[in-house]
DNA sequence: TCAATGCGTATGTCCGGACAATCGAACTAC
DNA sequence: GTAGTTCGATTGTCCGGACATACGCATTGA
């Protein structure tokens, strides 16, 4: 007979500081995924009741649930009700972000390169205009970029932005990614409308990756918007699919 | 010179239904993401403060944050402090979620149809056994479907299963998709592990979704998990990028 | 033996209030 | 005229309490 799942309520030491200008119920949720992540919380334990540990803790309750909330939110805590708060099960980790190949690159410890191809203006093509929600033929930025790893070729990216956003400096966008760049311009992003394929290489672009003609490529076209839903990127990439893979995890919406 | 770029405070006719069991902020969300949805509220419009809202619909101040919150979680709505709270501009809509290739094919209208291959039971391969979290070698059921538009093929399936989560009806496979069944089983689908990427195909995959040997293929990996963590199907997928693209939308976590 | 009932427990929902932090605009001083 | 300041408006955070609702388990009944 198999034992029971559910570990027993696991009691750890936490603490809030008041004089600190970070919100408590942020203390706490940091706190708590620190846990998870350290192990201290393991998998399937039960997180204690809500009063108690905001009697613990000496705050209440609202507090205390808009800390787990925002946990349950990242996906790491699930909610029973008349059961307790757990610990979700197995390495689900890491929910979907809106990633930058740089940033992506960088974390795995690739070293990523970049050389700039194409920096200029350009009038807006129909598509381009309309994605960006510009005028036709107004003048947006262009940029054509190659990221390289380990001295390889390993994407082609093409990238339109609207004029005056960011400055668009080609040793800056050689020595960092192209959104590192507008969140340093103030820009906030907030979402990003994605479209992933695959198609034969033409001969340009199997020669820009080091690919043959007519091998498979992986394409992603995507248009980024800020806080107040303005467009403020769009970009049309290929990666060649024997270095690059799309990975991420979907949460459901409850 | 251009004119201010925010909209008037709207104001428009809410109610709520305290004898319903619905609860209250999710009546009022559902009302506000109406008026969205519909263009009474235009997009750049402030929504009005959350004191006045609450008073005009006698509603508490927290119950009416926790209606706007969702939305903004939704990506419908940004809170701006000492602003206001207003509509995201553009037609920024539909989060990403898990999505159901049968669900995603039967919104857009395309009648899926779906070709049972394989519908058995078989011991777990290494890879799949690691994926699923079971025992290598231990039974699991094993799918292969083929699934239909307009009478031409336009993805390969492959699933495996844990057992005895999920009555595998062939008939039912063929009727509707495969989370239907599970979330028929009771299972509360929670998140998953994607990986997509690209290949040629192999002269038996050509065969089998009416490509040449060697064309592009888009591919996908998927490994599902229920709301304890527990991975519940794990998948890999072929498509026929010409008649196939993922399509989705990413919200940038704060 | 097995199903129906009841109870404790935990989360879900909701209230009303208080103060802090921040933004934008009007105002003031130079 | 311009720069700095003040001030009103609005969301952000937090409190303490109340009742509703659902789940799991033990008890009871057939």
């Amino acid at each position: 007979m198999p034992k029971p799942e559910v570990d027993p309520t696991v009691s750890l030491d936490l603490s809030v500081d008041r004089s600190s200008p970070v919100p408590l119920y942020f203390q706490l949720s940091q706190q708590l995924e620190a846990a998870i992540e350290h192990g201290a919380l393991t998998p399937g334990s039960l997180l204690g009741n809500e009063i108690e540990l905001a009697a613990r803790l000496g705050l209440s309750r609202p507090t205390v649930r808009q800390a787990i909330q925002s946990l349950v939110d990242k996906g790491l805590l699930v909610r029973r009700r008349g059961v307790g708060t757990q610990v979700v099960h197995s390495k689900v980790r890491r929910p979907l972000e809106l990633s930058s190949l740089f940033d992506d690159l960088e974390a795995a410890g690739q070293r990523p390169a970049t050389k700039v191809l194409v920096n200029t203006v350009v009038p807006a093509p129909a598509e381009i205009a309309a994605a960006l929600g510009v005028a036709e033929d107004s003048e947006v930025h262009r940029i054509e970029r190659l990221r390289l790893t380990h001295g390889e070729p390993m994407a082609y990216l093409c990238n339109y932005l609207p004029p005056g956003l960011v400055d668009l400096d080609t040793g800056q966008l050689e020595a960092t990614g192209l959104y590192r760049l507008m969140r340093a311009a103030g820009i906030t992003l907030h979402s990003a409308r994605q479209s992933i394929g695959a198609r034969a290489a033409t001969t340009s672009e199997a020669e820009r990756l080091g690919e043959d003609a007519g091998a498979p490529l992986l394409t992603m076209e995507r248009t980024t918007f800020d806080d107040t839903g303005r467009a403020v990127e769009f970009g049309t990439h290929t990666y060649r699919p024997s270095r690059y893979s799309f990975e991420f995890q979907l949460l459901v919406r409850p």
